[in-house]
RNA sequence: GGCGAGGUAGCCAAGUGGUAAGGCUGGGCUCUGCAAAAGCCCCAUUCGUCGGUUCGAUUCCGACCCUCGCCUCCA
C-alpha cells in the first residue's frame, strides 16, 4: 500500500495508482549548470518514480525545460549568442548530468520555445481572458486577477490579505490590479531582443508559470496523479500553476503534491558567494563519481533538509565500497561453488527482503530501506563464512538485488576499465617477485601499480587488480 | 511579523507509549609475508531544556531554548 505525503492536505495520504500515473516535474531553467541543490530534487523525484516502477506501476513523466526567462535571456546577451544556442548548451549540460546521476529519463522533456507550447499557453491565457481571470494591463503585459481565485494560497497555507498589509511588500507595480497578481504573458520589451512571439495581446513572451500548466496539462491532461518539486516552488509557482489550470478546466489539476527539502552544504545555503556552490560537473573534476553523489542525494529523506558536505560524500563511498563487495562476493559464489553446498531451509534466512520495498512505500523512507539492505549484506556474509549459503540462496540474493538496484542505481559501471599493458605488466612481474617470496619488490610493484589507478588485492592465489573510483 | 521544517552517539540518520534500526568514523579480531576499498564483533541507561499526563515517554500535552527554510518568478 502506497503512502506519500501530500503537501496539499498536511498529511500522509494512501496512493492508488491508475493504469499509468500521470507524474510533472518541474524542470531546469537552462541558463547555467545546475546545481547539486537543483539535483536533489530531481534524484528525488527519480527515486519516486523508479518505486513506482518497481512496484508495477506504469509512469508518465513530464519534465519541463524553461528556455526562455529573464536568465537565459540576459546569458544569451552577455554571450552575444542566439537564445537558441545559449539554452542548446545547458540543456546538454543538464542531460549530461542527469546520465551522470543516473536519473532515468522522462517520458518527454517539452521545452516552453516549442510552438506547441507557446500555442498552448495562448490558449490558456485566451481562456483565463475570456473567463475573468485574467486581463491585459496598460503596459500590454498580461496578468492573472488572483482575485478571481479564492483558493490561492491554499497549496502553500499562504494568507494574501496578511501578505497585502506586510511593509516587506512594496506596490512598485502600478499596472497590475494587485500586487501579486502575476504575469501571465509578457509584453516584448527591447532588452529580449528576438525572444518574442506574437500574441493576441501583442509581441512578448509566456510567464513563468504558464508554461508548466501548459505542458503538464497539454501532455499529461486536464487532472494529474503527482506533481513534484522543491519546497521553494510550492510558492508561488506550484500555487499559481493549480489557478491557471483549475480556472482553466474547472478540474482538480494534481491529486498529490509532494516537495522536497533544501539543500544545504556545510551547514549553510549554497551560494556562490560562500564559495560552497557545487555543479555536478564541479565535484566529478574532483573525482567524485556520479553514483556517489547520487547516493549522497539519495540516502536522506526527502523531506528533510539535507547538508551536503565532503564527509558525507567520503562516508557515500565506503558505503558503495561495501555493497559492491557483497555483490562481488555473491557472484564469485555463484561461479565457483557447485551447488553442493549444503541446503539450509530458505524461510529461516532472509525473511526481511521485501521490508525494502515496504519501508519505500511509506513516503519513501529511504533510512529504513538502506537498513534492510545492510542487514541482508552482514547476514550474508556471516552465512558465507559459515559456508552454510546455499548456490539458490546466493541466487535468490542477486535476483532481490537486482530489484533494488532497479530503484537505488548505485552498481559501479558494468564495463571494467581495460587494464592498460604496463599494468598488467607490473602485475605479472609482481607475480613473479611474490613466487620468490621477494616482499621488497612485491610492495615496491604494489605502490608503483598504485600510483597507475589501480589497486592490488591478495587472496590466496591470485592478484586482484580494482581501479580507483573514478568519474563514472 | 506570518507560515513551515528540524533538534537522537564524533559525523550522517530511522523509529516506537514499554525501555534506542542502519551507514561512516573509531576500537578489537579474522585473513595476510605485510597490506587492503576484505569479512566478523564491539561502541547512546540515552533521544535540545524544563514541567505535566502515565505503572512507564525519546515517543502524548504545555512552556522555553537553538538551527534552518519560505514569504512573488531560487529545486
Amino acid at each position: 500500500m502506497l503512502h506519500f505525503y501530500n503537501t496539499l492536505t498536511r498529511q500522509q495520504e494512501h496512493f492508488t495508482p491508475g493504469e499509468i500515473i500521470r507524474f510533472y516535474t518541474c524542470g531546469p531553467t537552462v541558463y547555467d549548470y545546475a546545481h547539486i541543490g537543483n539535483f536533489r530534487a530531481y534524484v528525488f523525484e527519480d527515486l519516486l518514480q523508479r518505486h513506482l516502477e518497481a512496484r508495477g506501476n506504469t509512469v508518465n513523466r513530464v519534465m519541463n525545460l524553461t528556455d526562455v526567462d529573464d536568465k537565459t535571456i540576459r546569458g544569451a546577451r552577455r554571450e552575444g549568442m542566439l537564445l537558441q544556442e545559449y539554452t542548446a548548451r545547458y540543456k546538454k549540460a543538464f542531460f549530461e548530468d542527469c546520465d551522470a546521476l543516473r536519473l532515468r529519463p522522462a517520458t518527454s522533456y517539452p521545452a516552453a520555445t516549442d510552438p506547441e507550447n507557446i500555442a498552448a499557453m495562448i490558449a490558456m491565457i485566451q481562456t483565463l481572458v475570456e473567463k475573468g481571470h485574467a486581463y491585459q494591463a496598460e503596459d500590454h503585459s498580461v496578468y492573472f486577477r488572483i482575485a478571481s481565485f479564492p483558493r490561492y494560497g491554499q497549496l502553500a497555507h499562504v494568507d494574501l490579505d496578511a501578505q497585502r498589509s506586510s511593509k516587506r511588500i512594496k506596490n512598485d507595480e502600478y499596472t497590475k490590479e494587485e500586487i501579486a497578481d502575476f504575469a501571465l504573458w509578457k509584453a516584448w520589451n527591447q532588452e529580449d531582443d528576438a525572444a518574442s512571439w506574437e500574441s493576441p495581446w501583442g509581441p512578448g513572451r509566456p510567464g513563468w508559470h504558464i508554461e508548466c500548466s501548459a505542458m503538464a496539462t497539454r501532455l499529461l491532461g486536464d487532472t494529474i496523479d503527482i506533481h513534484c518539486g522543491g519546497v521553494d516552488n510550492m510558492f508561488p509557482h506550484h500555487e499559481a500553476e493549480i489557478a491557471q489550470c483549475e480556472c482553466v478546466s474547472g478540474r482538480t489539476f494534481a491529486r498529490l503534491w509532494m516537495h522536497c527539502a533544501h539543500l544545504m552544504v556545510d551547514g549553510m545555503k549554497m551560494a556562490k558567494s560562500a564559495g560552497n556552490f557545487y555543479t555536478v560537473r564541479d565535484l566529478m573534476k574532483r573525482s567524485w563519481s556520479g553514483r556517489e553523489i547520487r547516493y549522497v542525494l539519495l540516502s536522506v529523506h526527502y523531506r528533510m533538509p539535507l547538508n551536503f558536505t565532503m564527509e558525507g560524500l567520503e562516508a557515500a563511498r565506503h558505503s558503495l565500497y561495501r555493497i559492491d563487495e557483497w555483490i562481488r562476493r555473491l557472484e564469485e559464489f555463484i561461479q565457483h561453488a557447485a551447488d553442493s553446498a549444503p541446503i539450509i531451509k530458505k524461510e529461516t534466512c532472509f525473511t526481511t527482503l521485501e521490508d525494502f520495498f515496504i519501508a519505500l512505500d511509506d513516503d519513501l523512507n529511504i533510512s529504513a530501506a538502506l537498513a534492510v539492505l545492510f542487514d541482508v549484506i552482514r547476514e550474508s556474509h556471516r552465512l558465507l563464512d559459515q559456508e552454510i549459503l546455499s548456490h539458490n540462496e546466493a541466487m535468490a540474493l542477486l535476483d532481490w538485488w537486482h530489484r533494488v538496484d532497479s530503484i537505488l542505481a548505485i552498481t559501479p559501471d558494468s564495463h571494467p576499465k581495460e587494464i592498460p599493458k604496463n599494468v598488467q605488466q607490473l602485475v605479472s612481474l609482481r607475480y613473479k617477485a611474490r613466487a620468490a617470496k621477494n616482499w621488497i619488490e612485491s610492495d615496491r610493484l604494489r605502490d608503483a601499480i598504485k600510483a597507475h589507478g589501480w589497486i592490488i588485492k591478495d587472496t590466496k592465489n591470485e592478484q586482484k587488480l580494482l581501479p580507483q573510483e573514478s568519474n563514472s
